[in-house]
DNA sequence: CTGAAAGCGCTAACAT
DNA sequence: ATGTTAGCGCTTTCAG
């Protein structure tokens, strides 16, 4: 496995220059029927594996994406990552995983380390939060030549290219689903403030709403994935509140454990005590046969790599905002019950 | 957010040469205050990030370490690049995620690449299964001089370099476990043969040998993580063999939906009609209360980059064979229940 | 202590 | 159709 075979040796070995060595392996150029077939033998029997690095040296791209996102222990961004280099494989890219664990320190510390490696794109769940602006000696970093596709959460104040699920809408449906069973106080678990929270209390709202039921604010409470002794903390809040909730709707799955953890604690059954609905769906969900509404995350990641890839070619960096919107669909199991109210 | 910013942008404006600039900012060499100083203010004024690929051209180090393994779906490979990513962050290296499928194929096509990409060193679960041989033609991909560290399998005939949880030992006393319980049919349910699944099934078979109960081979089903319906479809055949199991012990975590599910259709309760045992953790386990084998994934990650990082600098292939066993434990919770038997 | 220059492996412009 | 050469950005001799 002698890694230090380079084209010149192969070159040599065909009887050619380096130069027509180079196009019959790299594809580009003219070559005689005769030489392509003396190099190729060359190839084989050295055992030549072109270096890329040289490669994306010399040339304009190093076929590197990054994922840049909170942490690939999370079940969405493990399905994110997942859908993402498959695609990437299959265009030819390689991809580079980068925990920030929702600090935002460490996500641009990731950012300048992937321009230092020249990726060729980039796809980012940031750890902005939606009252947070990046501060002004950072944008550049989030708005230069390098395409970046954000995925799920956008950043406020930044041209940026971002591709989500209809969290308003279906946040929504599943609301209007709950308020058709007749709850009237539902009551919401939620990861801390992000745009895609925010955007799926607002369908929350709007169905509300529409049915002329008084927003709680009480009826919102927040923890962050990592806190699990929050999450049942909060979990029992919402029980114990005096408008005791008789549904529980948790805006994102890690949460769902922890929440689960304290309706068992509290002996609390589903449906019959507690209805339970939930986002992004897992083994776990369908086992519990609890409702849940699922993002489309395969295609919003490999929508992702190939939006990035076009504007790569384009060389369109973020001149203009652009948003994708796709599809989720909520899969309704047992774990709502009819009540009245 | 110019990429284009040089060692020699920064030598110009800083009025010294780019053998400077570059000592000054690499650190390397010696050089005067008064150039130091001149140079880091150019390098600020520039905004200039050294590039990566350069260095990793000229250099001997990309500092880029891939990650080969099945799937990053699956939990336990999912948890080992955290730890992969977390170390390697720490010692300044970026991790490449190459997902297999199990399939040997690609495994050899992302070595491939991944040797084209420069990489300084390779963390691998192999696809290759107990059986199995890699062909002659590859088995220099296995073995060459950058170095590999075999995580969780390892592969029949070749030297390398191998961690992993004592699976043995620790299915030894799971096994024991059950046993003490009164157990006397216990059920295994395992993904197809791989090195792992053969220690699991030694250390259960010594159990039973030890109390002196017969190993039955229709006690043991396989099952692909991917193949949900088989996975229930061989639970079903466990608790339909007339040697009618009272315990089920299931190697792998990705198999426990599947099982699960299953036993939920038959309306089996645990642990009152069946005993469960499952080889690692994770929320669901928790939640349900099922006795669990938990293996040191965050030390395995972390020693395998740092085995890694430290055959790097000793230049040390895969001369020898060597082998590194963490310890697994036994979470005990209330998924397993005393027979008489 | 500093600068000039070579070269990592590759590709592309320019000659032939 | 093929060879020669320059140069991507960096580090590292080698002189001075």
């Amino acid at each position: 496995m002698d890694q230090n075979i380079t084209i010149e040796d192969v070159a040599k070995l065909a009887g050619v220059s380096r130069a027509t060595a180079g196009r019959v392996v790299g594809g580009y150029g003219n070559t005689s029927e005769k030489s392509r077939e003396k190099v190729l033998q060359a190839v084989k029997e050295l055992n030549y594996r072109p270096n890329l690095v040289a490669q994306g040296l010399r040339g304009q791209s190093t076929k590197t994406i990054a994922v840049i996102l909170g942490s690939i222990k999370n079940n969405y961004c493990n399905h994110l990552i997942y859908a993402v280099e498959k695609e990437a494989q299959k265009k030819g890219y390689n991809v580079i995983i980068c925990n920030t664990h929702e600090d935002i320190r460490q996500e641009i510390r990731h950012l300048q380390n992937m321009y230092s490696r020249q990726v060729d794109g980039i796809v980012m769940m940031s750890a902005c939060r939606t009252d947070e602006e990046i501060e002004e000696q950072y944008k550049e970093l989030y708005s230069g030549e390098t395409p970046i596709v954000f995925v799920d959460r956008k950043i406020k104040g930044l041209t940026s290219c971002v591709i989500q699920s209809n969290n308003e809408l279906a946040s929504y449906e599943a609301t209007k689903y709950l308020l058709e069973l007749g709850h009237q106080r539902i009551g919401i678990l939620a990861t801390e403030d992000y745009s895609t929270v925010n955007e799926r209390i607002k369908g929350y709202k709007r169905a509300l709403e529409e049915n002329g039921i008084v927003f709680n604010p009480k009826n919102i409470q927040f923890a962050a994935q990592s806190e699990k002794n929050k999450v049942a903390e909060m979990t029992a809040k919402l029980l114990r509140e005096k408008s005791q909730v008789t549904a529980i709707y948790v805006l994102n799955n890690s949460l769902c454990a922890g929440v689960l953890s304290e309706l068992k604690r509290q002996k609390k059954n589903i449906p019959e005590d507690i209805s339970l609905l939930v986002w992004d769906d897992e083994d776990l969900n369908e086992l519990l046969e609890i409702t849940t509404v699922v993002q489309p995350i395969e295609e919003i990641g490999k929508m992702a790599i190939n939006k990035l890839i076009h504007d790569m070619r384009t060389k369109k960096g973020a001149e203009e905002s652009t948003k994708e919107i796709l599809d989720s669909h909520i899969i309704y199991r047992s774990s709502c019950k009819k009540v009245n109210s």
